[in-house]
DNA sequence: CGCTCCGTTGAAACGAATCAATGAAGGTGG
DNA sequence: CCACCTTCATTGATTCGTTTCAACGGAGCG
């Protein structure tokens, strides 16, 4: 039986091109049980058989907990990881000290690909909320990559995409003309969670750190918000109103989009 | 005879892993004359010789001057340009019209491969001075990577770095809580030509689109600088003078690590 | 010569940072 | 179970930096 098994399923940004990423084998799930991660299933079915083992050793889940560090920056690389669950963020500190969160990562994308070629890493990160990942020691990664042109190329995709979306951030995130209330709009619209309005609550710190304001900004920008409507503190008192706000998206939008 | 051809001499940020790019062959220059050029000394040495018609018929030098347009955002995608001589910006242009400067290239870069599994160009390339490259129909390109594992491994390395550049911009220029001082200091020393203090020279408005700032406001930066000795405006008058500046290269770093 | 583009400078308006103080929530240990 | 402590969110008053508006001079060009 053959099975195509495309990443729109796994990823979260983006349209894919599928074209390049689409593959025929059996499932992953028939494999081993990695269908669950597009990217250990694109492993395994390149892998040639005699390395499956070497896989099922050194490949294993991980659980990280709210603000547990994945990895540290300048830590040196020992593996990379892929997010099955939850959100990640990528925080980057600069000459004098200043820290920014420069990505954030959501299911079905890779953390610390971006080092492969490094001895240390370049970012530290840090779970946001519960977090599921599928880990492989780098040195195992290199050698499945170094063997299979598809997954070079899934590679090289996913690593134009997260270019791309670092760009798209800069631009739209970072000061310059643009306003709190924009910034904020936008860097809300980032970080949707589904397409029913949750939007993923980080601390005002942390959303700072994002855009480039101080936290009483935020929360004066987002104050306002609530005052107009435009986003409520999902159930309050709730674990779930801790972790996401309820926004009007199309509200959102249009702030987003004015001057 | 057999001759080690590393990237090293070519690219001009980051330290490049030359365990992958250094590859055994006639030199390119040898091959055919592209020496000059890595990436297609590259794929050229790559490339099974029943393809190497192809690419003389299709690959070509072109030359662009002072603000010329290699390509414009939104338009199809045709080729992909490596850039042989000179320096060229990237300009997005986000949801309101505002633009910004996203990345620098120099000589050794190349313009376009972030673009290479989309329909339309993500960025408008203008020339900074004057300028020399290599072009490459994308289609040919993509047939070109698809056979050659070390040509993925070159672009999957370049894209990682370039995704290093812009986050490490993100981090630095991008406006929050850095002085508008701090921020051109860092840019100046980003726009580096040589170890003498030479600095590329961008019109006033164009580096305000890079760290985010308004015409004025670099003016009068640059104007402190120069009263306090820092920067010149190299010999004003030639030609020299208006592509350049001549600044004090560890004064410029002393600022760059303030708060 | 008049035109436009670019750099330059000043004065005033605005927005965000800073400083400061308070309240709500969660965790700890008695 | 409650007092304590820490962290996070909130709000106000003030200060500071950057934008905005405006005006002018110089360089290049038709």
């Amino acid at each position: 039986m053959t099975v195509q098994l495309s990443e729109a399923s796994c990823t979260s940004s983006g349209a894919a091109n599928s074209v390049l990423l689409a593959f025929t084998s059996k499932t992953a799930r028939q494999i081993r049980g990695y269908g669950e991660c597009f990217p250990c299933a694109l492993l395994l079915a390149e892998a040639p058989p005699e390395q499956h083992a070497d896989f099922d050793a050194l490949v294993h889940d991980q659980d990280f907990g709210h603000s547990e560090v994945l990895y540290r920056a300048t830590a040196p690389v020992d593996a990379v990881h892929f997010i099955q669950m939850g959100a990640v963020k990528l925080v980057r500190t600069g000459p004098t000290g200043e820290q920014r969160i420069v990505r954030v990562l959501k299911t079905g994308d890779s953390a610390g690909t971006e080092s492969i070629f490094s001895q240390t890493y370049e970012h530290t990160a840090i779970a946001l909320g519960d977090v599921r990942v599928c880990s492989i020691p780098v040195a195992l990664f290199l050698k499945l990559v170094a063997g299979s042109g598809r997954t070079q190329m899934w590679l090289l995709q996913k690593s134009l995409t997260a270019l791309n979306d670092v760009e798209t951030w800069l631009l739209q995130l970072a000061g310059g003309s643009v306003s709190s209330r924009v910034r904020i709009a936008r860097l809300m619209l980032k970080l949707c969670a589904d397409n029913e309005g949750h939007i993923h609550r980080l601390p005002l710190k942390e959303m700072g750190a994002i855009v480039g304001l101080v936290e009483e900004t935020v929360c004066r920008v987002i104050s306002e918000f609530d005052r107009q409507g435009i986003i409520a503190k999902d159930g309050s008192g709730s674990v779930f109103g801790q972790r996401y706000f309820r926004g009007n998206i199309p509200a959102l939008k249009k702030i987003a989009h004015e001057p």
